[in-house]
DNA sequence: TTGTATGCGTTATCAA
DNA sequence: TTGATAACGCATACAA
């Protein structure tokens, strides 16, 4: 493997001549930096990591990730344990990490959060967009400093951002529908649950592909309510059962989002003996033992380690080396569990 | 974030001394080490990656990758796909690999092969244990050299290797159980089917596992035959249409070895109307167009990506600092695949 | 327009 | 038992 030393000698210039010429800096007479370049090309010079890392640290970038603060049964629980590995691992390459964890939605504590993020004077910032007025207001004096964003878990065009990392959530919504369709031999009837307060982008998105996966593709299963989700109340799961004692020929359901996990279990009694899967959202800690004990049928994964870790990942390497992140939108993998993989 | 530069003017001494501390060489007065490492322990000293991987460049490591040559539709191809991503990845640290891509199982090829690799010169190496003289004997000339080993795809206990990074294999037939009964309500008729000469130890250890989480688990499933598996030919698929006619309550099957992939249009063909669950292994080329057309019903996947890449990895962080893998067995994830998230 | 020198953190050799 | 020094590859400030 090549190097620029190696690079120099072959052309007989000095390695800084060299280090102009690959990174295009200015200041070298053409046929020299030509002739560089054809060596380079020759010996298929490809830079050392490690010196670029090594050069690097001179930078001392400064991140931030900003995320919603989740108990251990919680998504966000688990993303935030990612992004803390990766930042263990990022400080071994000399780059400070400063995680802002937002606890409750309150006008006062958003805004005080706010400005210690604007005071902290960060290289670049991993966050979940959340549109209220002072998290809205941070991302627009990052943008306006020309830090670069990535978001994570939810996208928000509308502001500037290197990339988005995350679920596509239309195509989470498919996948329960060719689950359902699985489960039930393609010819069930299937209906859509979910919290009351779910009126959200991930909640439409989802409740979108679903139904469209099933009239596209399953024409044999049956939507019950048209696609109308039945919405339940925290800690009141009368609906469920209403829903179950009125549709006797349900086949499936598919949880969208579930709040606390108790709907499961009253799902899961409210049909008796009748065979019912129960598709849901999101392998954390209590939905492990659901897909254990049988009641969960399977769970939609989205990959929470690489929505924490790439964030970061990403922002050292445009920092550190000027590279772009692949993609605009790098979605996760939609993961299946059931309880056999777990 | 600490150096061992800082280090070594905190306690007041050389960066050399620091260093023999800090890697248990011997020649440090105890009480200087002592207090070097309680130093150490309270900046939370963490080596630089950057720095190891620029000092190990040094070692001029050579890796050795040696596996099944496959075609484009194969699960061996897509390994060593991944094994020559990371190779590059790799180069760019200053390794070398080495590919040893093994055609045909004849024994002057074979012998001529590990020939070559023992000329070679190895650091360390990756491979698949083929059980044949040529290798074996390379695999104890290797041993008796003390270059570290490490198996991928199949594990081989009785040659001293660093570790396998593959399939759990009986675990792979528990998943294939439970999507069996999870595609039939619990209640259905499932039998196993494959090829001919299948009379190997994945082969083995899949329907283990497949006809033990039936049992456990399923009570109301019925293992056709006994767990016996129907046999098929390359190219003569009769076995299979037999199998469906003197057997109209088969609701699904799990095919554990495909040879070609024709057997499961066979299938779906000879089940005609009915309802019929396909279940098959690895998400290769053609697999992928089976399950979008709706042939097969879900496959579960084993990571090729990580077969080929992490052995090598594990190779280079083992030569170049010494670092142990984290277990005697590195499994992969047992992914399941549907139509909607290939 | 080009060359030289220095530093990033770690490791290893050589000298004291 | 310890210190000083060089080397790995890259980036850059400064000198020529």
């Amino acid at each position: 493997m090549a190097t620029i030393k190696q690079i120099a000698e072959l052309a007989g210039v000095s390695r800084g001549t060299v280090d102009r010429v690959l990174n295009n800096r200015p200041g070298v007479k053409p046929d020299t930096a030509e002739l560089i370049r054809k060596i380079a090309a020759e010996v298929n010079y490809r830079p050392d990591l490690a010196g670029k890392i090594l050069a690097a640290r001179k930078k001392n970038l400064r991140l931030g990730f900003l995320t919603l603060e989740g108990d251990e049964f919680t998504f966000f629980h688990d993303v935030t344990q990612a992004a803390r590995k990766k930042a263990v691992e990022l400080q071994n390459l000399g780059v400070e990490i400063r995680f802002y964890l937002v606890r409750e939605f309150t006008r006062s504590g958003l805004e005080a959060l706010a400005a210690q993020v604007e005071g902290d004077q960060l290289d670049g910032m991993a966050m979940v967009p959340m549109m209220t007025p002072a998290i809205i207001s941070l991302m627009h004096t990052l943008e306006a400093r020309g830090t670069p964003i990535i978001f994570f878990n939810i996208d928000e065009p509308s502001v500037k951002r290197l990339c988005y990392v995350g679920c596509d959530y239309v195509r989470a919504g498919r996948v329960a529908a060719g689950l359902a369709a699985l489960t039930t031999g393609g010819r069930g009837t299937v209906g859509l649950l979910t919290l009351h307060d779910s009126d959200n982008y991930s909640y439409q998105e989802r409740a979108l592909g679903f139904t469209r996966e099933l009239s596209e593709r399953y024409p044999a299963m049956t939507l019950l309510n048209g696609g109308a989700p039945t919405i339940f109340q925290h800690g009141d799961y009368s609906a469920v059962h209403t829903l179950f004692r009125e549709h006797p020929e349900l086949d499936a359901i598919y949880i969208v989002n579930l709040g606390d996990f108790s709907v499961c279990r009253e799902a899961r009694i409210a049909a008796g003996e009748r065979p019912l899967s129960i598709i849901t959202n999101d392998l954390v800690a209590a939905q492990r033992e659901m897909l254990q004990s049988g009641v969960i049928s399977a769970t939609l994964g989205q990959q929470p380690e690489v929505q924490g870790a790439l964030p970061l990942q990403l922002l050292y390497q445009a920092l550190a080396f000027g590279e772009a992140p692949g993609a605009d939108k790098l979605y996760t993998d939609l993961n299946i569990y059931i309880s056999q993989n777990i």
